[in-house]
RNA sequence: GGCCCGUUCGUCUAGUCGGCCUAGGACGCCAGGUUUUCAUCCUGGAAAUCAGGGGUUCGAAUCCCCUACGGGCUACCA
């Protein structure tokens, strides 16, 4: 009400079917319709009848919407805390409608009314916002209202090709969008999310805020805290960045390496228990926990990767075992199994040894310790061996070893 | 199409007042090392003629202009 009658706003009587037949034509000769300070005064509103006219539509119930009065042949200029300062000339803004036929406020009108309200200071979003916060500039004036500073920050785009991130890049590429998981409630699509992927939430913000922007110096892994301390708006930069699945993960492998181990063996605990296997001690979990997270991105990605401290394996890596294994392979576990049984059962006295039994019979290393990690694990990676053997004692050691002797 | 914004290694970026940039770091990649594996760790390496072209200047990734390319917006959505 006040804009229309400071002049800034006016009825707009065109219906939705009229406006979408001049887009259609205009689109027809390749042009473009737009509702502005050139074309309003030839289209049915406020501004283009009499008062009297108005007056009498208005009471006689006619469907109206209104619109900004966008003023002519005038620059709108703002400084943006990101971009600078921003320039757009009045011609190329459209008189936006503020209220629709139902009465009910758009975005752009409430959006100045609530953050006028709110004494909102600081305006920041996408910028895909940018081409409407001159409109918004304008509102402001128009109300004679403070405007906030606006910020607009820089897209994130997908990882291939070009275009903002969007959640189907998510499913197609098998990575999430999202930060929690959420079902669509009008469509009923299930988008994954961070939470559910296994990531910390301090790593996902702390890769997300890596993304367009930095702290100024070469620090990458910080807390909420370092970062909140460190952030500025004018450090953010002002192009879109590809979002990154790998390094997403480095992100989060550095908070497994950073996490207390007990934090992360809690929860490993809760994983295998759902697997229904059998714990260690507490304080031998922590030293799996320690020696696994190393070499893992997730916890979920423990209980796989430490599957064989719990259970013998049942199958062997063919890849790895057809490397590794030699005519001698069955000897050598037999003769280190014997070694083996009269050792007594410390790290630095197992290391001792196999070294021993590589060294006096000359049996190529690599094969040896390859073979014999096939034995206990299943396959050729995990953890330093001897730490492997200590855990799991030398009676399941010896068990194992028989096992793949068996199967050679 | 129109308008707005952007453009430094494959990717994220440093580069704040032009000289210290023969352009730095990180992820990834490659090689070597940790006298066994590896997804860890260490060391090293390849990788951007700073989108292209003009200008301003003693000197430009840094300032200006043009072009190209990319993105965003273009609803009685937000």
């Amino acid at each position: 009400m006040q804009l229309i009658d400071s002049g800034n706003a006016y009825y707009a009587f065109d219906s939705a079917e009229e406006l979408d037949a001049l887009r259609k034509d205009a689109e027809s000769r390749k042009e473009t319709f737009q509702y502005d300070c050139r074309s309003r005064n030839g289209l049915n509103n406020s501004l283009t009848i009499s008062s009297e006219q108005t007056k009498q539509r208005l009471e006689s119930g006619a469907h109206y919407t209104i619109r900004l009065k966008v003023p002519e042949n005038t620059t709108i200029e703002f400084d943006d805390l990101i971009r600078g300062h921003v320039s757009v000339r009045s011609e190329n803004i459209d008189d936006k409608v503020l209220f629709k036929s139902d009465g009910m406020p758009t975005y752009h009108l409430a959006n100045i009314v609530d953050d006028h309200l709110m004494e909102i200071t600081h305006v920041i979003r996408g910028e895909e916002w940018l081409p409407s916060a001159p409109l918004h500039v304008l509102l402001y004036r128009f109300l004679a209202w403070q405007a906030p500073l606006f910020a607009h920050l820089p897209l994130l785009l997908k990882p291939d090709g070009n275009g903002k991130l969007s959640k189907r890049d998510g499913d197609r590429m098998g990575f999430p969008v999202f930060p929690l998981e959420w079902n669509d409630p009008k469509t009923g699509e299930k988008s994954s999310g961070y939470r559910e992927s296994g990531y910390f939430a301090e790593a996902f913000i702390n890769m997300l805020a890596l993304l367009g922007w930095n702290p100024g110096d070469e620090r990458e892994v910080m807390t909420v805290e370092e970062m909140s301390q460190a952030f500025s708006l004018e450090r953010v930069s002002k192009s879109g960045a590809k979002f990154d699945p790998v390094k997403a993960r480095w992100f989060n492998h550095q908070y497994m390496m950073h996490k207390p181990v007990e934090e992360l063996a809690a929860e490993f605990e809760n994983e295998l228990k759902k697997h229904g296997l059998e714990l260690f001690d507490h304080q031998t979990m922590l030293t799996i926990t320690q020696m696994l997270r190393e070499r893992a991105d997730f916890i979920k990605d423990l209980p796989a990767s430490g599957a064989f401290f719990f259970k013998a394996p049942t199958e062997y890596n063919e890849v790895d075992l057809k490397k590794h294994s030699t005519a001698d392979s069955g000897t050598w576990l037999a003769s280190l199994s014997a070694i083996f049984a009269t050792t007594e059962w410390t790290q630095e006295n197992i290391d001792t040894a196999i070294s021993s039994f590589i060294s006096s019979n000359s049996v190529p290393a690599g094969k040896l310790y390859n073979i014999l990690r096939i034995a206990v694990v299943g396959n050729s990676s995990g953890p330093h061996l001897a730490d492997i053997l200590f855990l799991l004692g030398a009676a399941e050691t010896s068990k194992r070893m028989d096992s793949l002797i068996a199967n050679l």
